[in-house]
DNA sequence: TTGGTATTTCGCCAAACACCGAAATAATAG
DNA sequence: CTATTATTTCGGTGTTTGGCGAAATACCAA
């Protein structure tokens, strides 16, 4: 969850997850629609992958990113956690857990 | 938007929403809860209020703060824009916008 | 094997972040 | 006015982050 949060803190890697959400594109494609350099990209998609946001293929050298749209229920239930409507009876008050 | 994402990447704050989530504290019943200085978590709380995830209340020197629940649509609609499941008829390509 | 293309990893640097203790501010009580 | 309590602001330190260019890796074609 943590590395989920960090991930979608900059402003660069939503919007890489935002292009991604359209069709799938290759680092290089990605690249051609950001003024940042290559390694600062791939450095991005390290971050992404890491938590699981985006999902990879490689053919060739060419590799292919698209969006994990999993993990969409998994921040939104995880958000309910802070903001849900009912509090008592969906979790514990005492836990203050950090999974 | 940016504010939002940026208050939720760190744990501690996350564990503040989820604390205030119960019921209101004040910043003294907030630290005894936390392994970390006043000073700290103080620091924590103005992230929090510029991102606007905290209101607060001030009666003689004590000061209470309480969650934004209303935030919560925000950020979810914000994460549709990521992940959500028909992207052409919800937003336009085009735009790249963070707002 | 040599060369070219796609991408990542490696150092490096500056800015941002999380943390602390001490000093400052603010309200209240005596 | 002085003291006490609650909280924030300030100045400092160590760590993490985001950026770059250069070098390394990987694959394919000639």
């Amino acid at each position: 969850m943590n590395e989920i949060f960090k991930a979608l803190a900059d402003p660069t890697r939503r919007e890489i997850l935002r292009v991604l959400r359209q069709r799938e594109h290759s680092a290089g494609e990605l690249s051609e629609l950001f003024a940042l350099s290559k390694s600062t990209l791939s450095g991005h998609f390290n971050v992404l992958k890491a938590a699981d946001l985006i999902e990879f293929s490689k053919t060739g050298t060419t590799i292919m990113y698209r969006l994990n749209t999993s993990i969409f229920e998994e921040v939104v239930s995880h958000l309910f956690d802070f903001f849900g409507s009912n509090p008592s009876s969906e979790t514990q008050p005492e836990k203050r857990s950090e999974s």
